[in-house]
DNA sequence: GACAACACTAGTTTTACGTCA
DNA sequence: CGTGACGTAAAACTAGTGTTG
């Protein structure tokens, strides 16, 4: 392949983004704003067309009728410091799971119920949204620092010492790994978008470049009767260079600068 | 392989609370 | 100061999926 083909006009420069995972889901493993943003892409720019029809299946949603279940475990909060704005969680337990595999936590469901809220007498069996204490929060944080998953064990004793149900520290925890996930989303995304646009800029300057070098090839037909042995090719950016590394003496020099500075790891730095 | 139990995620609903006009 | 509208955070929910025994 000689200079000519890649000074054929049927170039194209492409700016895209490639997976280096092939995860169906991505899983976020590095805490929220700690260095870089763990991602599987690696953006690049090609000299080739690049196809924009690149198609995200979107999981169709079932939209769901939900209704609140009709088994309230009613549950004072009796951790709650602030007594005058104490609140109760008459949220239904209906998974099988926190009935039968937690045996244990009949104690504390126990004392829960003997405070029985009062929405019951009008007729309301709204939920009621329990509001974490900021000491329940600091140990449910403290925990999820630890570790982002609980072993029944390990739920089983948090919710005893927070004198919570089990299956609120499950949620919680359930909550507290979303509310990660979409932090950890919305700053891959921001890191993304820096991404393209420096990507876009490098790839107007190679634009330009390009319209340069075919305005030369046009002005210097001579330049192509060089042996080829004259020019060097930088393997990791195939950008040519003269064997003397002379720009002044070599009839077709490239602007030596780095032209590409993005967070990632570029060879072509080093040229 | 079929099945049940369980853990988990994604998406949604609902509630509490802060802010502001 | 009281109040209602509004937005937001988060608790709690459901449905679906993957794993394991």
């Amino acid at each position: 392949m000689g200079f000519d083909d890649i000074c054929n006009t049927g170039l194209g420069l492409g700016l895209g983004l490639a997976s280096t995972s092939d995860q169906k889901s991505t899983k976020v493993i590095a805490p929220v704003g700690k260095g870089a943003p763990s991602l599987g892409f690696e953006p690049f720019l090609t000299l080739s067309l690049i196809s924009g029809d690149r198609t995200y299946e979107q999981q169709a949603t079932n939209k769901k009728v939900t209704k609140p279940s009709n088994d309230h475990h009613q549950s004072a909060d009796l951790y709650r410091q602030d007594s005058a704005a104490s609140s109760y969680s008459n949220a239904s337990v209906k998974r099988e799971r926190d009935v039968g595999s937690e045996e244990t936590t009949t104690e504390v469901e126990r004392v829960s119920s003997r405070v029985i809220s009062d929405e019951d007498d009008d007729g309301s069996n709204a939920r009621k949204k329990l509001r974490l204490t900021k000491a329940q929060s600091a140990l449910l944080e403290e925990s999820f620092k630890l570790h982002s998953t609980l072993n029944p064990k390990q739920k089983q004793d948090l919710a005893r010492e927070l004198n919570l149900r089990p299956r609120q520290v499950e949620v919680w925890f359930q909550n507290r790994r979303a509310r990660t996930k979409l932090k950890q989303t919305e700053v891959d995304c921001e890191f993304l978008k820096k991404c393209c646009e420096t990507l876009t800029e490098e790839n107007r300057r190679l634009h330009k470049e390009l319209q340069e070098l075919k305005a030369l090839k046009i002005a210097q037909p001579l330049y192509m009767q060089l042996p080829a042995a004259t020019l060097t090719m930088c393997p990791s950016c195939e950008r040519i260079g003269g064997v003397g590394e002379n720009p002044t003496k070599n009839p077709f020099t490239i602007a030596q600068k780095p032209h590409f500075y993005s967070p990632f790891t570029n060879p072509s730095a080093a040229c």
